[in-house]
DNA sequence: ATGACGTAAGTCGTCCTACAACTTGCTTAA
DNA sequence: TTAAGCAAGTTGTAGGACGACTTACGTCAT
């Protein structure tokens, strides 16, 4: 009924920042100025954020060494030659390994060269990484699903008012849903949205799929956010048919907030404990 | 008896880096090329690595953010004119805004300019730095003490040898402690050190004060860890006479390296819940 | 007076070149 | 055999230059 391998790390978010870089993955291919052509700039969906060449390459190596193309431990090609090969300067493929780094991807020794981290066998990236829960599902392997419970507009809470921002008599929507892997629950999200801003079809629109993308039409990009973790023991969290019967929870507590940096969402995701790995790198 | 205020995040080991930056904190000062003479070279203890230039001047932007010169939401002075006052390049500059960024302590706006991150009050820094436990709690206004339950040197199990890559016959250390601050229980400590490269002194400080001051003699700096979240529900981790009632903790399991990729350490650590503000930064 | 537009200044992003500091391996000399 | 020293390769920092983006301000037509 129930998998027992606990799934991974990292979640909350859908940002694919265009896949600008990767044409062809590999074999010889540039990134110049040019591979970033000044796109038709829609007013209401700006581009992102993040795109700059930098976070580009970083991106494309991270992927690079996802792929095991670097090993963990082994050297990776000196700055220059990434350089050469990217076909940008060495200050471009410099902030790329410092973001890697920063990530605790790879280990940087002044005279020595880019090593790969060892992190241990399917421990790939963290939970300080903004990415969504069901992409990460789907990135080790897993079927994501959701079930929608509850959805309804309500005057926002003093605690949502302050934690969001609000006005006095700001509403907001309120989303109580299932997150599955293969049929497994694996989380329950208690999601708050202001209603500020939403039309009633986009209100309609989240709780179907991913409330990222639906953030993403309307020009809301997510950029950051301030978690908090608990460990939560009670019966009143769960519903439906799969309700653990320990009801023992990590409860992620958090606020979302986008590229200007404005808060968009206030979210408690209560993870069944033992079901998703939690995984955190720390770094100096 | 208990102090009612979850004192707040980060932790686990003491990486006082030299200080080699700020001689006077503030009015006209520089960090040169000079600033860090070529230091005696400790055979057994050499430099840390994160010592650079780069990192020196990140250090201090951020105690100055952190102390209040640079207030949430405002501009801090542009690259130009950092570099200009700390006498460095503005390459340097870049390298430490950027870290602090990837700290998600500032925001960079291409053409804008760079934002202190108004990341609500009190929140200063996340568990995803490294930090030792009581620094954190007496930077938090706290008094940070410890007291020693179980000290003894045993084979490693199997599990710990594995996740610390040791061999079969290999033994450690396992210390068990108690962490207060202001004399309440904040956590539970359960360390497992090997016993290779200690000596039977060095074991013996080992549980008085810190551990990390001990590595650091030893010429082990920490530069990275691992960690995995868990909650707990359990009347068997705890001891003594402020033994929690309701025994819901957040474990924090992991495993160290130091700055050449190598384990030295396995820990868990058990905090009671409530009492320690966990905070976790997620940026993309 | 008002709004749209264009301009200019300021700031971060990228490039180039050069050199300093550090690591590592190999050579050389004692 | 051992230790010292050299040489090559790599990351760290410097300085100057320009491109791209943002913001504010002033101009101009309405």
């Amino acid at each position: 009924m129930s998998t027992r391998t606990a799934i991974s790390p990292n979640f909350d978010s859908n940002l694919r920042s265009g896949a600008v870089v990767p044409p062809s993955m590999r074999d010889d291919f540039a990134v110049t100025q040019m591979a970033i052509p000044d796109s038709p700039r829609q007013a209401i969906n700006p581009p992102h954020r993040g795109t700059s060449l930098g976070r580009q390459v970083a991106q494309h190596l991270r992927s690079r060494i996802m792929q095991g193309e670097f090993t963990p431990g082994a050297r990776m090609p000196s700055e220059t030659q990434i350089a050469q090969e990217y076909g940008v300067s060495r200050v471009t493929v410099r902030t790329a390994v410092k973001l890697l780094e920063s990530q605790g991807l790879v280990d940087v020794r002044h005279g020595s060269g880019t090593f790969v981290c060892d992190l241990g066998t399917g421990i790939k990236a963290g939970i300080q990484e903004l990415r969504s829960i069901t992409e990460t599902i789907r990135e080790m392997g897993f079927t994501p699903s959701m079930e929608r419970h509850k959805g309804e507009v309500r005057p926002a809470s003093a605690h949502e008012q302050t934690r969001l921002d609000l006005d006095a008599d700001e509403e907001v929507l309120e989303l109580q849903r299932a997150i599955f892997a293969d049929g497994d629950v694996v989380a329950y999200s208690y999601d708050v949205i202001p209603t500020s801003g939403l039309t009633k079809l986009t209100i309609e629109q989240m709780g179907q799929g991913s409330v990222f993308d639906v953030f993403d039409t309307l020009g809301v990009h997510p950029a950051r956010a301030i978690a908090e973790l608990h460990a939560v023991s009670s019966q009143d969290v769960a519903w439906g048919s799969q309700q653990p019967e320990q009801g023992l929870f990590l409860l992620l507590d958090q606020v979302h907030f986008d590229d200007v940096g404005r808060p968009f969402m206030y979210s408690k995701t209560y993870f069944v404990e033992g079901r998703f790995q939690f995984v955190i790198l720390r770094t100096r």
